[in-house]
DNA sequence: TATGAATGAGACTTCATTCAT
DNA sequence: TATGAATGAAGTCTCATTCAT
């Protein structure tokens, strides 16, 4: 099955990618550990970096897949960021050698052949955006610049997992991206969220304001199984 | 003098480096750039990479500098983050390919040799760390976890710069980084301030609290004449 | 068939070293005259260094193949240094670019890798030794120390060689050769050899003693067929 | 003063082509070790090989001069040998890095400019041979081709310096050095020595032979106060 | 005479890619 | 489809030598 190769050979080319970094790595190491000879990774791939493209392309079309998801979804935005984090996070940690070689390879020249690199990062911010202007127009948040707003949220979270990932070392700081997971929403929410709605979960018993009758704290993170399926 | 050619070409290499990326970029052509033989690229810098690890220190020496300036100054934390802000930002609008080189190349994994590109960030993100633990000691701020914070607002702070650098386009969205500056700040007030000092600078008027009098609302980002001097 | 290049490099590589000597000979003059490219070679041999490793290996593995031969077989000292002496000039004669490589590089200070040639002379002289020893403890020959004796004997061939070989010129002084290897068995004998048993070459009418009856004068340099089959 | 400069340099270059050999030895490192800059160098030598080349020099006129000074002696061969040999002994022990050298790069291919190196073997060798023909004029020795008996000569007296210098390392086998130095003379005594005047040195009581009245033994290595004077 | 920064040709080695089997 | 030996362009770095000061 063609399928079956050109997957090995992802797979193997993450491991070497992640452990020497693109430029470092060479495809006789990829060839030998997918176990099969280099020129059958020209078999399945135009070239080095169209290995390295494909990666991007497959993550882009799992988190794309799962942002157009949450969007036919009726979701509040609190719970459409704290899904996509969960989700991102949960990818990882299941393979935090990939997700190493997103971000460091992400802002790296390649040739103009690897567009799906550059795509990659703004696919993700578009789907952003659109869910700040979409909560805007709800008027869920306050006024924002939409655009800004998607890229600081971006910014911040690849920060959180590069750092979790330390400096190419072996581990993933798995307690700091728990923490994160955890706080980022709550942040989100101040920052963005509408004066009179957000509850401020440091003072629950509302020291400066009274809680409105039939207002509910809205957990920011919470299990969405119906989503799990757009996991691979 | 010796600092001279070392001077001219760092400065070569940043245009080179920018320009090719560290890897694509050859020392042939930062020599002719520079207008010097390669020999001399060697009489100054160790290799190729020691001169990426010169235009790091460089930059890192001068955002310390800053830092500690601001330390040492009876400052609100809004009011260091602002003028850090400030003075990184206008950097990036000094020399744009310097800043591009700087995200670009940070993440890549280089020799132990240039250390000083792992210390980068890590000093930044102590300093941030340290204004923040210091906030939290003053009450200036709700509590939250240093660390985090600091690196949630490095993050954020980067991808806003490399989006107005554009994917390695030759310019830079100036307007974009100014809108960029004036919101974050905000943003933050929101995110970590203290909800009964912080004023609301959407809704100035105070629906939901009184001003006290002679408070005085404070412009996060104020002209600060006296760290102007700290800029080279 | 692997080797079969790797041995056309190691030939191309013996008429560059001893045409232009290891330091000067470059790789692309190997690899053209090998009518490889240089990438080639880089696929049998390690480094340049390596290459000149393996042809010392190559012959230092013949000599001692030659010289266990000779060990297992019941020789007087005399013949075996004379088998030896016929066998390491026949090389010589048979590849005298070689035989000056073996010289000319064998004292230079070359990384550690390259063992095999430091190897070359002390795995000849301990054989050597052993000879020496084992006459001693036959009383074949005088007492004398046999370490020095090795050394002596080693030291005399290897300027006959160079010598032989002219400084770096193309020719080789066949007559010279064939004239040592008749002398320098002789004044082995003669320096070494019991007094009692030792005939005198040049008497042989034996002016101051008598020659035994049945005591034949042992030509230290026949034919021996049966050795001729240790020469590849 | 000019020759001041020009031995500075020779002697620090000694100790670095003794260090690194020559090939590897850089102009940089000669000039540090000298406490003057590259320049000074070619203020006094017009390449890198005429330094080498002028170490050859110094040392062929020592040996020269004192072989000259021999000649003029009314001197057994033995005597003579035994003389060379002390003193060339002596000097290695003097200056082991500069024996090392004089060994190591003298094989070498260096260009037409350094003659003086491919000298220093031909000259040394020629009164060698000179001696052997005087000394079968004067029937001292058994008839052989003195050309060739020079060559042995030479090549075991530099294998056993090799030897004794070990192979680049630090020290100097002066045990090894003065047992030759003993056991030399007496080798070549029976190798070509007379036989009704060489006495065998083992058999000092004259077994099979009658020490002829008048006869002294010749100590083949004795104080010559007279030669000292050639040594530096 | 002394300096030492500048030079630049040239060396070794790497490695993505090809293609005959 | 799989192989892997062969390719060769290209890159980094060295270092003997020069020459203006």
């Amino acid at each position: 099955m063609k399928s079956d190769k050109r997957e090995i050979i992802r797979q193997s080319a993450i491991k070497i990618f992640y452990a020497e970094g693109f430029h470092q790595a060479t495809t006789d190491r990829i060839a030998a550990e997918a176990g099969v000879s280099v020129g059958t990774i020209y078999n399945y791939f135009r070239s080095k970096e169209d290995v390295l493209g494909y990666i991007f392309q497959v993550e882009l079309e799992k988190r794309v897949r799962y942002l157009e998801g949450l969007q036919k979804q009726d979701l509040s935005i609190a719970d459409k960021f704290g899904g996509f984090l969960a989700m991102h996070f949960a990818q990882v940690k299941e393979d935090p050698a990939l997700a190493s070689i997103l971000i460091r390879e992400r802002n790296l020249p390649h040739k103009r052949s690897v567009a799906v690199i550059e795509d990659f990062q703004a696919r993700i911010l578009e789907h952003f955006e659109g869910m700040f202007e979409e909560a805007l127009k709800k008027q869920e948040i306050r006024p924002c610049n939409p655009k800004l707003a998607a890229l600081l949220v971006f910014g911040a979270m690849e920060a959180v997992i590069s750092r979790a990932l330390g400096k190419g070392a072996g581990g993933l700081d798995r307690g700091f991206l728990e923490d994160a997971a955890r706080e980022i929403p709550m942040l989100l929410f101040r920052a963005f969220g509408l004066p009179d709605l957000g509850p401020d979960p440091d003072q629950p018993d509302g020291r400066d304001r009274q809680a409105q009758p039939g207002e509910e704290a809205q957990p920011v993170h919470q299990a969405r199984p119906e989503m799990d399926i757009l996991l691979d």
